[in-house]
DNA sequence: CTGAAAGCGCTTACAG
DNA sequence: CTGAAAGCGCTTACAG
């Protein structure tokens, strides 16, 4: 804030009016002469005059700014339901400021801390791969700030989500590659406590069973969000008696490393193994063979979610909303066995 | 900003101080009674008392806020960068406001008068693909606000800025290309007003003069950072008389999609036809063939930029620093034509 | 139609 | 060691 910056008073001084005037003016309340709304409009367009938004929040007591917390902005998922945030946000004149949990509950804890701080109007959040808890929550709540959760969701707080449908397309998913003909489907299934991973891996199983196909433990590979040493997850995967004939991965670039690795060890893709991506990244089409995947409206997420959040702002209304928002199956060529 | 929350002057109030003391204690001033420092800091904790940092601000005209404009979250690069932001501008106290042109000078514009009425101590700017001019940042500059440029830098401005060193490692690139024996190489060159297209697109030039062959107009493509019609492109480049026998994309997602096409026409790569691609994303080992990159280290470089910033303005040096933070090329099977 | 006053929550010279 | 007062820039009842 640089002590050069204009503020009302300097135009009220210089037109030798108070600053009530002036700031009514500026504001385009109606009981303003005339002639005195256009010297004030005229003189502040000139300065360039801008409004200390700061000294405004205070007055107000409110911000209209929307708090952001999600695991990390290198997703593509939440990259992009970031933008459709701040299309929403900007739109109805608020800010958005973002915080990256880094997929650790430590810093989303501080992440909570900064924004309330900062004294957003609400809270826009999708937790982290370690939050098993939501502790943390309960003072936000306490001071009646509103949450809108979307994606990774808390499920035991009452309030407003955004979810999509991840035990359906999962289910989905998984019919599919049993129609292929596949028998042995490993999955790579997130952490338990998460909603999204719980209800992943529930349309798994229920697909499997519907099927009549037995449900074996060994196909469910417990992994989390951070992968590395791929490698060796795909030979333990090989290696297995009953080796696989399909992996549903948990994210496009996990399924896009295991086919190079696949590939490198000799298995032809979807022929030998078929594999499943989530998340439809743009890039799977340009893959060879082209991935198939789950395609969320990552944008119409975080649009539904920042509507939610501004609507319960401005209206008060308090009531919970749960809003789901459909996946996508998009069938390509790594899991297309049977031609027709 | 909820009603409810506690203020210094209630904590004051029950413990039968003033909010001068109170401010003091939570302040950690030497001169204060040790008894009464401890009393309010321990019912500061109990009643979870955050200080309202909007009114701190206002107090200390200064909001411990960057404001950073960037093409688009979308962006792996970008995303990065932000990352970088982030870690120094945390660790140093601050906070961190991003908006995104997407890639829109008008968009470019609003977010720098959103970011003032914010009365951010600074930003960190990347230009749009539009940017073709700078005067909106004038208006930055005479409230002496500091900014740092990144990337794509804004030449004529004076201030501190954070570049790679693209005229280097695009001339380096070139010649790997000619060295495995490619002569005729098509360049996808970004809007020429933009300082690091300029500077890529003269490495590029530079190194076939070097090496003695002809640069020719038609192997330059004018594009921008929105890519749609890959396959006109594509089918432009492969109708030519003489076609490329090496295309240097502008960036992975262009090459990896250019490599899709020209697999389904039948070509090879990188036997017909070398592609290089740049920024070096995560996929470019998974692909087959693996693709030619240029690392960027954006973390580095939105660290750097952050630093700097936070360096300005603690110290007020307003000296102009500029920093170059040196891309890689790594090579893979798309541009490795000779065999050893 | 206009102005003086109060107040949002905080810090910090200035007294004592 | 502590308190009363002023002030950051704004808006808005309250008078006139």
């Amino acid at each position: 804030m640089s002590r050069s910056a204009i503020t009302i008073i300097e135009i009220a001084r210089m037109l030798g009016l108070s600053k009530s005037t002036v700031s009514r003016a500026l504001a385009g309340h109606r009981d303003v002469n005339e002639d005195t709304r256009k010297k004030v409009l005229e003189l502040a367009q000139k300065l360039d005059y801008q409004p200390n938004v700061v000294a405004l929040h205070l007055r107000q007591q409110r911000t209209r700014t929307l708090g952001v917390i999600i695991p990390e902005t290198m997703n593509r998922f939440f990259a992009k339901a970031i933008g459709g945030m701040q299309q929403v946000a900007s739109q109805a004149g608020y800010n958005v400021i973002i915080c990256q949990s880094n997929e650790s509950l430590a810093t989303e804890k501080m992440n909570v801390r900064t924004l309330l701080s900062n004294r957003v109007d609400g809270l826009i959040v999708s937790v982290s791969g370690e939050t098993d808890r939501y502790d943390h929550f309960d003072l936000v709540s306490k001071k009646n700030i509103p949450i809108v959760f979307f994606d990774r969701v808390a499920e035991s707080i009452p309030s407003s989500k955004v979810i999509s449908n991840n035990y359906e397309i999962s289910k989905e998913a998984t019919l599919h590659l049993i129609k292929q003909g596949c028998k042995r489907i490993a999955v790579m299934a997130g952490p338990q406590y998460l909603y999204n991973s719980r209800n992943r891996l529930r349309g798994y199983i229920d697909a499997i069973h519907e099927s009549g196909l037995e449900c074996k433990e060994k196909y469910i590979l417990q992994t989390d969000f951070k992968l590395k040493r791929m490698d060796e997850l795909v030979r333990y995967l090989v290696n297995m008696k009953e080796k696989p004939d399909a992996i549903f991965a948990i994210n496009d670039m996990a399924a896009l490393e295991m086919i190079h690795v696949l590939k490198n060890m000799g298995y032809r893709i979807p022929e030998d193994i078929a594999v499943m991506g989530f998340n439809n990244e743009p890039i799977c089409k340009f893959v060879d063979p082209p991935l198939t995947s789950i395609d969320h409206p990552a944008d119409e997420m975080g649009r539904s979610a920042a509507a939610l959040l501004i609507n319960h702002l401005e209206t008060g209304n308090a009531t919970v909303v749960e809003r789901c928002i459909k996946s996508q199956l998009i069938i390509r060529g790594s899991t297309h066995r049977i031609k027709k």
